[in-house]
RNA sequence: AGGAACGUAGCUCAGUGGCUAGAGCAUUGGUCUUACAAACCAGAGGCCGUGGGUUCGAGUCCCACCGUUCCUACCA
């Protein structure tokens, strides 16, 4: 059989993922063992509006590589895939096609533009799934779930009426992040701090009477006041000021537009007390500069007296501290920003309409004229943004729904402290902690038309009555002696799409029906999912699903790296360094780059992706094709029977490399499912990476070819093919969870069992197969060959060379291993005589060198350098000094004999005995130089 | 401001308190050895950030410092 000579992955993996769908091998009812346990995943539902990021790739990568893992291994396994509506970005994405056909979404109105969403999203939103068939993720697509479901709908209306019955939801007017861009209140989580180069502005009020016309000197007297060479009166603080014009306050701030809000000036308790610096003011009255009101002073412990003049400007309708203030002073919340961003009818005329920004400029213009702008300082702060739409969020205050979280917050705390649910790494936990411990209420409405409508109805005269449908209002109106037979309006507000998305683990598996899936995946075992999103999606799942399931939704909770591009810099579409993970894909193959990414998951919480590892990986695949290759083409009369290879059937007796092999496969075996089981996915990857290439590859499938390329067949020669499939088949279906195409591809041409790897028993490790001796054994063999092409290449000995070697074996047991893979020996270290004595001959003209198991000589009759061969011996003999020093140290310390387990001083005595012996073998060799 | 993580070969990273600190890439020398030049063979390359401490023993645990990165909160 012949198949191409370098792996075509482009040719391969087209061919394999509609078979592996159509025949339902993804469905947890493929599994026919009724006793097989369960193992569940639920996919973190990406946007429906999404495409495939490097974070995906990696995110499905790992979860399928569990998946098709825990199948191989047995088990009943569900990874339910799903997208979330996505609310803000899928009605942006809606609006904008809108605005290209010059129509505006209400030009249509609510129920025609959710028609349209629906319809773009039938038409256009599967880009995702398709791409998760690129990746080969082994998902159950019959039970793909979408939050916009019946279903899940249905979930949500019936989480929103148990809360707000219990009084975790409620109605209020609080102050909220409004964002004018998306028109919408957004959550804390939603509001990015973003350092913004702006201005610091000193604005005088005056105290008493108003300032109409324009004071002149304020800024020279203010900056005289403040002055290092001036001594300041005692008591008085730089932020008063008495002139001929009067007195005034000085405050700063960065949004002067504001000032047209403010309903008071605080200070710092301590600067009002009789010894502080501003109690000359307390008492007094300020008049608001443009506005001509009357405001007060009030002292609050949250001024700071080190910034700015001490002097704070309180605008409770427009500032989240401010706010908190006016609620402890009782003062009046005027707002003079509006949800467009612009000002209110709330301030005089001449800026009513104006936009936030322009605004600004026109208070400081006519503040500057009146004498009153002291100084403007550049100053950068932070500034809240809205995530999605990047315009400058403004606190506002606006009757919203609000879920009280703290109550719920502590069980979540609770089962993550008594481990029910476990954090890897578990340096993550504390993330979560952190912030269910200081967690705030979650504003969870929305002004938006696509989402699910929060399940209220408004009764004319204001009342609002929470209930699953507008008949289960009327009833609940009824049932509180209302009148029930009033005309109902349904709310207008959506809610977040986190609040559909915390459902997520149960509301797909049908809650709240009591269903099969329900009772059969519920808790799920394990989430993977990134840090980013701990807060938004992870403490909020675990909160909801101990609320109403009774229990955790997942064992674990595995946090996946960040992946960076190859300079250790995060993606950012701003940076331009974006990396689609699908260009990835095809110029490597997606086997190759999902092995990549699982060899890179360490234990760390970035992961860059480095061409060179994307590289390796390609080889790697092209080296699996290759060493199957081998075999394809060699091994016809084996591949013929196409029944599938039973090692223990064979004629001759198995040699030292074939129970090295398997001991090795065994250890593998071992090592990928304690990897894969504890989340050390580079470490399977590694393993397996070391195995295939190194041992199979490089050692076995060389000791294996004067058989498997002889002319003539013996049952020998039939034995060592077999044998060699037998591991190459094993190794394959080790390797399949990571690298599903190359492995169903090569699987099929091999003798096997069963429609497809996927389902393939996966190689659990025999313990019978183990042998340390046959390692040890092995290891002398190869050391051995090692020495004696390193003495070749020091010499600069052409390959085509053939060598004479005298090896005296240091026991009977080395001897035995020697002598039976004399003629490996020969062929591999390229020898046309190998001679086996007791002791070496000082012979001068040869090479030499020591193992642990064996002195080597190689006569080197006229191609020795005498000088060169002593450098490289002396060089050999610093190292095992080196060691040696280390190891009679130690020995020497009475501590370390005395304390020590017993079993390291014993490995230390041997190796020192072991450095001993070599060092004194060598030395005797170069005095006989 | 508070919290967390990370500093190991030129680069990207592994590394269970003790078996010679490893891998890939890069690098040096050699090779068309009948699967693979995307390969094969053999090398070189490490005060494990710095300074203390715990311990018989520290790359690994603790403390401090230096450096890098991230998260949370936000002062007008």
């Amino acid at each position: 059989m012949e198949i191409p000579k370098a792996y075509e992955p482009k040719e391969v993996e087209g061919r394999w993922y509609p078979f592996w769908e159509q025949s339902g091998f993804f469905s947890p009812e493929s599994t026919t063992d009724p006793k097989a346990k369960t193992f569940s995943m639920v996919i973190p539902p990406p946007n429906v509006t999404g495409y495939l990021h490097m974070g995906h790739a990696l995110n499905h990568t790992l979860q399928d590589v569990l998946a098709r893992w825990r199948r191989m291994a047995g088990d009943r396994v569900l990874w339910l895939p799903g997208t979330d509506h996505a609310g803000i970005a899928t009605q942006m994405v809606v609006e904008r096609q809108l605005a290209a056909e010059g129509v505006k979404r209400q030009d249509l109105g609510r129920d025609k533009f959710v028609e349209r969403i629906w319809a773009w999203k039938e038409h256009s939103g599967g880009t995702i799934q398709k791409q998760m068939r690129i990746v080969g993720d082994s998902v159950d697509w019959s039970r793909e779930r979408f939050t916009m479901d019946d279903g899940l709908s249905n979930a949500v209306k019936e989480v929103f009426v148990r809360l707000y019955d219990e009084g975790l939801i409620y109605r209020g007017e609080y102050m909220i992040n409004w964002s004018p861009g998306l028109q919408t209140a957004i959550s804390d989580l939603e509001v990015e701090m973003k350092p913004v180069k702006g201005k610091l502005y000193y604005i005088a009020y005056p105290i008493g009477a108003a300032a109409n016309t324009p004071v002149e000197g304020l800024a020279e007297a203010y900056e005289a006041a403040n002055s290092e060479s001036v001594p300041r009166p005692s008591g008085s603080g730089s932020g008063y000021l008495k002139t001929d014009a009067g007195e005034f306050i000085v405050v700063a701030t960065t949004r002067p537009e504001t000032m047209l809000g403010d309903t008071a000036i605080a200070m710092n308790p301590d600067d009002a007390g009789s010894e502080g610096r501003y109690a000359a003011v307390v008492g007094k009255k300020l008049v608001l500069p443009l506005v001509g009101t009357e405001i007060s002073f009030i002292q609050d412990e949250v001024v700071e007296k080190d910034f700015g003049t001490g002097f704070v400007k309180v605008t409770p309708a427009h500032d989240p501290n401010d706010f908190a203030m006016g609620k402890r002073h009782n003062l009046e919340f005027i707002q003079v920003i509006g949800k467009d961003a612009k000002m209110t009818d709330a301030v005089p005329e001449k800026y009513r309409g104006l936009d936030r920004n322009e605004a600004r400029k026109a208070v400081v213009a006519d503040l500057e004229a009146l004498g009153l702008l002291l100084k403007v300082d550049e100053y950068t702060h932070n500034v809240g943004h809205c995530q999605r739409s990047g315009t400058v969020v403004e606190p506002l205050i606006s009757m919203q729904w609000f879920m009280r979280m703290k109550e719920l917050a502590e069980p979540a705390i609770a089962a993550v402290r008594d481990g029910r649910t476990k954090f890897v790494p578990e340096s993550t936990a504390k993330i979560y902690f952190n912030w269910l411990e200081n967690i705030q209420d979650w504003c969870v409405s929305r002004q938006l038309w696509w989402g699910h409508r929060i399940p209220a109805w408004h009764t004319p005269a204001g009342e609002i009555v929470v209930a699953r449908d507008e008949a289960e209002a009327r009833e609940r109106l009824k049932a509180h002696g209302l009148d029930s037979t009033v005309e109902l309006r349904e709310e207008q507000d959506v809610l977040d799409t986190w609040f559909s998305s915390q459902l997520w683990p149960f509301s797909t598996l049908g809650w709240p029906e009591e269903t099969e899936d329900l009772k059969k995946f519920y808790p799920t075992d394990v989430l993977i999912t990134a840090f980013d999103i701990i807060f938004f999606w992870v403490a909020r799942m675990m909160m909801m699903g101990l609320k109403f399931m009774g229990e955790v939704p997942f064992r674990t909770v595995y946090i996946n790296a960040l992946v960076l591009d190859p300079q250790g810099q995060k993606m950012s579409k701003t940076k331009g360094n974006v990396i689609d993970p699908l260009d990835v894909f095809a110029k490597y193959g997606t086997d190759a780059a999902r092995f990549a990414l699982t060899s890179a998951s360490t234990a760390g919480m970035t992961l860059a992706l480095q061409e060179s590892k994307l590289e390796t990986s390609r080889n790697f695949a092209n080296k699996i094709w290759n060493a199957t290759r081998f075999v394809l083409m060699n091994c016809d009369e084996v591949l013929e029977a196409q029944e599938p290879v039973d090692w223990e059937t064979e004629l001759s007796q198995p040699e030292l490399a074939d129970s090295w092999i398997l001991s090795r496969l065994s250890r593998v075996a071992l090592d990928v499912h304690s990897g894969l089981g504890e989340y050390r996915f580079h470490e399977a990857a590694s393993v397996l990476y070391q195995f295939f290439w190194n041992d199979f590859c490089d050692w076995y499938i060389e000791l294996s070819k004067p058989f498997v390329t002889a002319k003539e067949s013996t049952p020998q020669s039939l034995a060592v093919k077999r044998r060699i499939i037998y591991v190459l088949e094993r190794s394959l279906r080790l390797l399949h969870p990571i690298m599903p195409y190359i492995t169903e591809e090569l699987w099929q041409r091999l003798p096997h069992k069963g429609e497809t790897i996927c389902t393939a028993e996966f190689v659990s490790h025999n313990s019978a197969q183990l042998d340390g001796r046959a390692e040890r054994e092995m290891a002398l063999v190869i050391e051995i060959i090692t020495k004696l092409r390193n003495i070749r290449a020091s010499f600069n000995i052409a390959p085509s060379v053939l060598l004479k070697a005298v090896i005296a074996p240091a026991d009977a047991n080395a001897r035995e291993v020697i002598s039976g893979m004399g003629d490996h020996i020969k062929r591999l270290a390229r020898l046309e005589d190998l001679q086996l004595v007791e002791k070496l001959e000082v012979t001068r003209g040869a090479a030499r060198a020591v193992v642990s198991g064996a002195e080597i000589a190689v006569p080197l009759e006229g191609l020795v350098d005498f000088d060169k061969e002593r450098a490289r011996l002396e060089k050999e003999i610093g190292k095992l000094t080196n060691e040696l020093a280390g190891l009679e140290k130690r020995l020497g310390n009475a501590d370390f004999v005395a304390r020590a387990a017993a079993e390291v001083v014993e490995t230390s005595r041997q190796r020192a005995e072991e450095l001993t012996d070599q060092i004194a073998k060598v030395n005797a060799t170069i005095e006989s130089l």
